[in-house]
DNA sequence: TATGAGATCAACT
DNA sequence: GTTGATCTCATAC
């Protein structure tokens, strides 16, 4: 995947990337939920400046930041247009499609479809930890394919944070079996 | 099925 | 000292 891929805005880089197989030591398949936050956003990291901890989204884009979450979990985000914008994607959800033996093993689960349903079970599945913390992507472990088929894409509200809950800047693949909550932003079935 | 609490840590105030 | 871009398990309908 071109490295000025992740050059450009996060709602142009977000949408972009479902559908996209990422994967970790040959482990992965296609992204199928993210959600974008850039500086101006309230509820990005980023918001309100440069610190220690989110650095790597003020550095250049295509690279990789992984914070822990709730001091359990990993998560990951792809950063974005970094010209003093500090933006970046969080991989949210994937199909699991390569290396499932492992991500199995590393879940302890048999449930493909709860495997990378989620930013920490992704993590988990794909042993990703803080020593991935400002990789780049288009460097080993890590490889990431363009999609080749287009993709239906949906937009909802984010999940699990505290402010700006109203933008719909969650993506994700329409009807997929592998989200980490069903998309439809109103409405039940 | 639905709701609620606990786990556990690094960064921030 | 407080707070999460979360997940899992237990208990209650």
């Amino acid at each position: 995947m071109a490295k000025n891929f992740f050059a450009r805005s996060v709602h142009d880089v977000a949408p972009d990337l479902i559908g996209a197989t990422f994967l970790v030591g040959g482990v992965g398949g296609p992204i199928v939920e993210v959600e974008a936050y850039h500086h101006t956003d309230p509820a990005a990291h980023s918001y309100g400046g440069q610190t220690a901890r989110n650095a790597v989204m003020f550095g250049p884009p295509g690279h990789v930041y992984v914070y822990r979450s709730y001091g359990i979990h990993w998560c990951v985000n792809f950063v974005c247009e970094s010209e003093g914008s500090a933006s970046a994607v969080l991989i949210r959800a994937l199909m699991p499609t390569e290396g499932l033996a492992a991500m199995r093993r590393r879940r302890g689960l048999d449930d493909e479809r709860l495997l990378c349903a989620g930013p920490g079970r992704l993590c988990e599945a794909l042993a990703i930890t803080n020593a991935h913390n400002g990789a780049a992507l288009d460097k080993a472990p890590f490889t990431l394919l363009a999609r080749t088929a287009p993709v239906e894409i949906a937009a909802a509200p984010r999940i699990g944070i505290s402010k700006a809950v109203d933008l719909p800047w969650r993506y994700g693949w329409a009807g997929s079996q592998f989200l980490s909550r069903p998309l439809r932003p109103k409405g039940k079935s």
